[in-house]
DNA sequence: CTAGGGTTAG
């Protein structure tokens, strides 16, 4: 008891003393209060625990602001305080200033000036908004006049300047600082200016610099590898990245993810999945960040059941209502074929931004649901999410596929005017398309001839594309010309160009082609059709593959088929083997394309009733597309097939493409 | 103060 009272009177006596000329006032009241109790009374630690509140507060305050407007609210919140000395809450003012592209010299000069006592931090906020602004030499001049003031560069100046060099992409501004950071003395042992300093090297796109700072680095935490890691991963170089992972001694979750998401990002689906399960297995916690890493995963993958898995995955941990995993999530179902779902994640996210939407439209164009798409497009404009170059392509290709010709004019016509997006290639590209398909090929040449952005091979190649819908072998070899320029290796170019020269009988071209190719020493990529069998095992079948432990069975099931189809008048498409052989050597050709084989193993393997889906590598070809849709009315099941990134849906005899692919 | 994230075309 004695300990205590005494504790609380030295306690009230320092505060009386130590109080600041700032809470005067409030403790000038208290003493004109003898009679204060422990209730009125506010101890001095208490003051400063309140100033503090108040600094971080008005801090979180600045870093909400989005303009201007509001930054000058709080600084003057920030003058009415008593706060015009505080370096802790001015670093904060002059560096979202300097966000705001305000000038230096000005208003955050002004700023700066005013404080009496800088501390590093204050001078770091200026020199670094100088070097963002482009302003080189007056960010030396400051840094010099700083050393002159007798202020010490603290290791958060170097690292402030290196992040500032990454954020504009200054390599060599970096390097002129390194060496300075030398000179100073061994400020790149320090761990953080070390990390900036290999994030900078790694950003600019300099892995060799990076990883010899790294190299150099007497000590090294997991952000360091990670950084590494990533930039490895970026640049496409999964086997270093593979590597310096082995070797990291403690692998957080930041440093997993950096590889499950590099393996997305390079094309190795596979790998992603076996890294996250891994990651799990380790007991390795899970965030968003990672999940949206497997998402894109299973995305490329298109399998139904990984897709299933991984989205039950996000709702159990709650993730899913992260707008960036929403919008993965929109894109995975999309692309494993389920529209429908990813539609329910769509209207069941509480927060949206461009990629969700744009994601839910290229979504309804891929599935041939232009219309809507287009819907959609309108609802987005209501709203103030402002649509940019990639929504755009995803709703001129909605229009594509519905044959919306002058609905896609105005849209295009539209895009900058309304909407400030600068019409690229890409939507060029899309223009092309949607004149050829139309059948207006004229048209579609002139526009790709006279576009005012140099054409590149989507340009060319959607030409090329709607001559063959539309049997146009002169402007095909327009086209052609241009994209074995463009992709003198595009294996796709050659073939088609062949196959729109048989379907008009001129067989002397076709093989003068075929000669190309071969002179050329290129191979045509062989058509796969993959089913996802029982238990997610995928099925793989090449077209005339007889090797299927069930290859008798499914012959059966297919002529069983094509009688019935007969019945009913479908006849074998024969222009579309590109082969000057016989009739009856064409309809078996035709009948052991892959995805008829897939087609009748998924029969033999599946339940009836339930939705059959086949990927397929390459474009369905004609045969099979009417094929497909007189089985889905004869066996009354929904048919899907993805053929390169396209989905027909195929229901009562008829295709959800409307026969515009 | 430092590390990992999503949408596009033939």
């Amino acid at each position: 008891m004695r300990a205590l009272t005494i504790a609380r009177e030295f306690l009230t006596t320092r505060s009386l003393i130590y109080a600041p000329k700032q809470f005067s006032q409030q403790l000038q009241q208290q003493r004109h209060q003898p009679k204060a109790t422990e209730e009125t009374y506010v101890p001095f630690s208490q003051l400063q625990q309140q100033r503090k509140l108040l600094e971080s507060e008005l801090i979180t305050i600045l870093d909400g602001c989005n303009d201007l407007h509001q930054i000058k609210q709080v600084h003057a919140q920030i003058l009415y305080n008593g706060l015009n000395q505080c370096c802790y809450v001015l670093t904060k003012l002059i560096r979202m200033l300097a966000k705001f592209n305000v000038p230096m010299e000005t208003y955050p000069r002004l700023v700066f000036d005013q404080v009496r006592y800088r501390n590093p931090f204050l001078w770091t906020a200026l020199i670094r908004g100088y070097l963002l602004q482009g302003s080189l030499r007056d960010s030396i001049v400051l840094y010099g006049s700083m050393r002159k003031e007798g202020i010490d560069p603290v290791s958060f100046t170097f690292s402030a300047l290196f992040k500032a060099c990454s954020e504009v992409l200054d390599v060599s501004l970096g390097r002129q600082i390194h060496a300075q950071t030398i000179l100073v003395g061994g400020f790149t042992s320090d761990l953080y200016v070390g990390n900036t300093l290999i994030d900078m090297y790694v950003k600019c796109g300099c892995l060799g610099c990076g990883r010899k700072v790294f190299d150099e680095m007497p000590e090294k935490d997991v952000i360091s590898w990670t950084e590494l890691i990533a930039g490895y991963a970026k640049g496409g170089d999964m086997e270093s990245a593979a590597a310096l992972f082995d070797g990291l001694p403690l692998k957080d979750m930041v440093a997993w993810t950096a590889m499950v998401t590099g393996y997305a990002q390079n094309a190795m689906p596979g790998k992603a999945i076996q890294y996250f399960e891994r990651m799990q297995n380790a007991g390795i916690e899970t965030d968003d960040v990672t999940l949206v890493g497997v998402i894109s995963a299973c995305a490329q993958l298109g399998a139904v059941k990984y897709a299933n898995w991984v989205c039950h995955t996000a709702e159990r941990s709650g993730f899913i209502n992260n707008v960036v995993v929403g919008s993965a999530l929109i894109d995975m179902y999309s692309k494993c074929g389920i529209v429908e779902d990813a539609y329910r994640v769509f209207e069941r996210m509480k927060e949206r931004n461009v990629y969700s939407y744009s994601s839910m439209i290229v979504g309804f164009a891929m599935h041939g649901q232009g219309h809507a798409a287009l819907k959609l497009f309108h609802e987005m404009v209501e709203t103030d999410i402002r649509p940019n170059r990639v929504t755009f392509v995803g709703v001129l290709t909605a229009c594509s596929h519905m044959g919306l010709v002058e609905q896609g004019r105005q849209l295009f016509a539209s895009m900058e005017k309304c909407y400030g997006v600068a019409p690229a290639a890409d939507h060029y590209a899309c223009m092309v398309d949607l004149l050829g398909r139309a059948g207006r090929l004229e048209e579609s040449l002139e526009l790709a001839q006279t576009m005012p952005v140099d054409p590149h091979a989507g340009v060319w190649g959607a030409l090329l594309g709607a001559c063959h819908i539309h049997g146009n072998p002169d402007i095909a070899q327009i086209a052609a010309s241009h994209l074995f320029e463009l992709e003198p290796d595009g294996i796709g170019n050659y073939i088609v160009l062949s196959n729109i020269y048989a379907l008009a009988g001129r067989w002397d071209d076709v093989s003068r082609v075929r000669k190309l190719m071969k002179r050329k020493g290129l191979k045509k990529n062989p058509g796969y059709s993959w089913v996802e069998g029982k238990n997610g095992v995928i099925h793989e079948f090449v077209a005339n593959d007889l090797t299927h432990s069930k290859s008798s069975e499914i012959r059966q099931v297919l002529e069983d088929i094509l009688d019935r189809l007969k019945a009913h008048g479908y006849q074998p498409n024969l222009s579309c083997v590109p082969r000057d052989v016989s009739d009856e050597e064409k309809e078996r050709i035709l009948m052991t394309h892959s995805e008829k084989l897939a087609l009748a193993f998924a029969m033999l393997t599946t339940s009836v009733g339930c939705t059959i889906r086949i990927m397929k590598n390459v474009r369905i070809c004609e045969d099979c597309h009417v094929f497909m849709c007189g089985a889905s009315q004869i066996i009354e099941r929904e048919i899907v097939v993805r053929d390169n990134m396209r989905f027909h849906h195929f229901r009562d005899g008829k295709c959800s493409c409307g026969n515009f692919w």
